[in-house]
DNA sequence: ACCGTGACGGTAT
DNA sequence: TATACCGCCACGG
């Protein structure tokens, strides 16, 4: 059985599985869409909450700068750093690019907000 | 109830 | 581009 969270992290979750592979998200970005705007915090919260019987893409969740974040040299950016390679998303300096890999580019905005699926 | 700590983000400088 | 602040909010001590 789906184990219930709380309400905003369902929603939080769902919204997450939207991201492709291959393509990243900020949590504000998600925050927004999930309908709880400037709670990004609670998309990391969700995301290290998320129960275990539910497969989270985690790794796609960036800093609104493209930066991951979780501090440099700790172990979860540096598996972080390796799922996104897995998926041929590109770490260059410390960053990913939002511009070339994220799922928040201007033609999905209108979907993603208002029209139907994505 | 108070306070420090984050997987945050926008603005100002 | 980088730092500093401040708003945000759930949690744990």
């Amino acid at each position: 059985m789906k184990v219930r969270v709380s309400p905003e992290a369902d929603r939080i979750l769902d919204t997450v599985a939207k991201v492709p592979r291959g393509r990243v998200a900020s949590y504000g970005q998600i925050a927004h869409v999930a309908g709880l705007p400037g709670r990004a915090r609670l998309v990391g919260w969700a995301l290290r909450h998320a129960p275990d019987d539910v497969e989270v893409p985690w790794h796609r969740f960036l800093r609104a700068d493209g930066r991951i974040a979780f501090p440099e040299g700790s172990e979860g950016y540096a598996r972080q750093c390796r799922l996104l390679a897995r998926e041929r998303v590109a770490v260059e300096a410390e960053r990913v690019d939002l511009g070339r890999f994220g799922w928040n580019r201007a033609k999905n905005l209108d979907a993603l907000l208002w029209g139907p699926r994505d």
